[in-house]
DNA sequence: TGCTGATTTCACACATCTATTACATCCAGA
DNA sequence: TCTGGATGTAATAGATGTGTGAAATCAGCA
């Protein structure tokens, strides 16, 4: 059985793309479009983490998480929010937020941030985020953020590592340079000029034997990139 | 065994009352009706969980407060007061209490966010590491709150070995200076400071062989720290 | 009250990362 | 083979994060 995410958020065009995304992961997601419906599948369906926007209609996002945290005080919960004022941190954190994510955010941090709580909880559920993955003489421990190159330790730059998760998380299907930009950089974020090649071209170096003609990270003429596990 | 449960109350015929419910529900309980005894029960017979009425001759609540939070600075905390002023519950919520109740209070509800708050520290913290822990040339001995280096003694300041506790339960999987914060200083919020950083240098400076090439206490760039046994 | 050590904060140096530019190279189709 | 657009990548300047000594603050204690 899947881990349950309980995600609360209003708009509904970010709410089917996170949603979209969390599938792709294999989680098990509802959705609530205001505060009082979000209390109310949070109490009946038990969901294992909750996604929580704090601008909500009917029951606001710090209303909600205090009617949830009576019945259910350990299930982690993420905040996601617009605003950057620093009273709404505290007054959320106060509250026992276990993350704080501010919009716009990257997609692939928030699915490492929400595999890192629920393994942190994986004692109590049975089916926790698998934290390792490997292709070819790579092998990539997302807990610990490190990656392995024939055994030995390499360092990728935060947003290489990133990237690198954007495309291992598409198991081999291509991922276009805009896709990849609004996973990993954000969806708010324009499209640049080449900085997704740079960062690929780090990757490869880092990661390929022979960077020059790359067996893993390759390129799909026009399209983008993918891995290739071969 | 059931949870133990402090409860620090002068008002004798309050206390009864609640020590009463209390123990209807199975709860193992402890009254002080001072601070100096409360402080003294809580080190000595480490509760689960303490209630705390803020009103108290010879040590007011607030010091109580500090003073177990400085040995368990996890242990939930239940403010009980007749008071309602707001500077109360802020000074209350900075020394981090879990919870704010304001007399007259529902005995109903008062069980509920106990239940809720011990459900939720069951699962946090699930359970203490194995008492031996080492890695490198360092010995840690949780019983003894000992540490060694090369077999030498090696004494830490408490705060750094709390962190340093908290970077071994993780067993190697990166911790965030924001959930370090929460979890050795209970702080709640988001806050921007360098207090951790700190900490991870005098434990740099005093467990590495070379500080400046850290080989365990190792830094993960825009996302915090963890430790590497190898 | 003053002393002592722990803790936090501050400031600045230093290290690292990142977007972008610029130019070389490659590809597909004419 | 030529050509134009797409990709590879080294270099770089600016942004951002981290390390750390020292000062300020706090807490416990005689």
């Amino acid at each position: 059985m899947s881990a349950r995410i309980l995600l609360v958020e209003d708009n509904a065009d970010l709410a089917e793309g996170v949603e979209y995304n969390l599938r792709l992961e294999g989680y098990d997601v509802k959705v609530a479009d205001n505060g009082k419906i979000a209390v109310e599948i949070a109490l009946s369906w038990q969901p294992d983490l909750i996604l929580l926007d704090l601008m909500l209609p009917e029951m606001d996002g710090y209303q909600v998480l205090r009617r949830v945290r009576q019945f259910a005080a350990n299930v982690p919960v993420i905040i996601l929010s617009a605003r950057g004022e620093e009273a709404d941190k505290v007054r959320g954190f106060k509250l026992d937020a276990d993350q704080y994510v501010t919009k716009p955010f990257s997609i692939v941090e928030l699915l490492e941030r929400i595999a890192a709580l629920l393994r942190r909880n994986a004692r109590a559920l049975p089916d926790a985020p698998a934290s390792r993955v490997s292709f070819g003489e790579v092998d990539i421990d997302t807990a610990s953020r490190t990656v392995l190159r024939n055994g030995k330790p390499c360092t990728l730059t935060p947003k290489a590592y990133e990237l690198l998760l954007a495309l291992v998380r598409r198991d081999g299907a291509v991922a276009g340079r805009t896709e990849l930009l609004k996973e990993v950089w954000g969806y708010g974020a324009f499209i640049m000029t080449r900085t997704v090649d740079t960062h690929i071209a780090e990757l490869r170096r880092k990661l390929e034997s022979n960077p020059a003609e790359p067996r893993h990270i390759v390129t799909v003429w026009k399209v983008g990139y993918r891995l290739s596990k071969a």
